[in-house]
DNA sequence: GCCATGATGCGAAATTTTTCGCACTTTTCG
DNA sequence: CGAAAAGTGCGAAAAATTTCGCATCATGGC
C-alpha cells in the first residue's frame, strides 16, 4: 500500500504553494511561505524541485517564473485518491459526505444545486450503461 | 498560507498506514509498508511518533498495538481541507466534482442516491436558515 | 526448565534535508 | 554612465531524518 511520498517535507510545502498559485517567482513562494526561512533557501528548494523534474521555469525578463510540471487537475485527483484511500476506506461517498458535512455553510445554494444536477447526471449515465449490459 | 506539515516523509507514511488500518502492530505497519525497510526502522519511527504525541499504544500481551491519537474523522477533515485549499482554490464544489467525475464508475447507484439525498437535505437546511435571517 | 522465536529499548552511524552565505550577473533609475 | 537593488548559481555547513544492529526481555512449545 501507500505509494511513498516522493517529496520531502519542505519540497511538499513549496509544491503546494505552486499548485495553489502558479506561476510564481521564488519571491512569491517565499512570501507565501511566510518568509520564515531565507529567500536563498526557497530558491534552492525550487532548483532542487526542478532538477528532480517536478517543476519548470520560464524566464521572464531576468527572473524565473516557476510552475508545477504535473497538471493541476491530475495532482488534485491523486491527492484526493490518497485521502479517500487513507481516511475513507476507499469510499468516495464517505469523502463527499465529509466534504458536504464539514462546510455546507460555505456552499451557496447555487453550488448545491449544481452538485445535485451532477449527481442526477451520473445516475442517469449509470442507468444507461446498465441497459447496455 | 500553508500551515507547514508537522511530520517528516516517513513519519507521514506510517501515520497513513495507521489511519488506514488501526490499531496495528509494528509488524503490521512494516508489512503494509512493503517491508522495504527494516522492521527495526519501523519500530523506531513508531516510537518517535509516540514521543511526538501523534500516536499511542496499548500493550496486548507483550506486543504494542498502535493507534493514531487524533480522531480519524478529524484528520480526514483537515486532509480534505488542505486539498480543497491547494487544488480547488477553496471550492468544495470543485473537489466534489472531481471526486464524482473521477470515479463515478466506482459508485453504485445506491451511493449516488444517498449523496443526492444529502444534497437535498443540505439545500433544505439552507433555505430554513435563510428564512430565519 | 530451556531454547527458539519474536518483541522492545537504545545508541549511533549513514544519509538526506534544510539552510545559508558569497560571488557574480541583470535591471532599474537618478 | 554608475550605483543600488534584486536575481541566479553553487558549494558546503548544520540539522534532521532514516536506518540499523545489538543487548535484553517475554512467550510458547518440547
Amino acid at each position: 500500500m501507500a505509494n511513498e511520498p516522493k517529496l520531502s517535507r519542505r519540497e511538499t510545502e513549496v509544491m503546494e504553494v505552486l499548485f495553489c498559485e502558479s506561476p510564481a517567482t521564488a519571491r512569491d513562494v517565499w512570501t507565501a511561505l511566510g518568509e520564515t526561512r531565507t529567500y536563498s533557501t526557497i530558491r534552492k528548494l525550487l532548483s532542487i524541485l526542478e532538477e528532480k523534474g517536478h517543476v519548470t521555469h520560464r524566464t521572464e525578463g531576468a527572473v524565473f517564473v516557476y510552475s508545477p510540471k504535473q497538471r493541476r487537475d491530475m495532482a488534485a485527483r491523486s491527492a484526493l485518491a490518497r485521502v479517500v484511500k487513507t481516511f475513507f476506506d476507499g469510499s468516495v461517498e464517505g469523502a463527499v459526505t465529509s466534504l458536504l458535512g464539514g462546510s455546507s455553510a460555505k456552499l451557496t445554494d447555487e453550488e448545491l444545486r449544481r452538485i445535485g444536477e451532477m449527481i442526477e447526471a451520473a445516475r442517469a449515465n449509470r442507468k444507461d450503461s446498465a441497459q447496455k449490459d
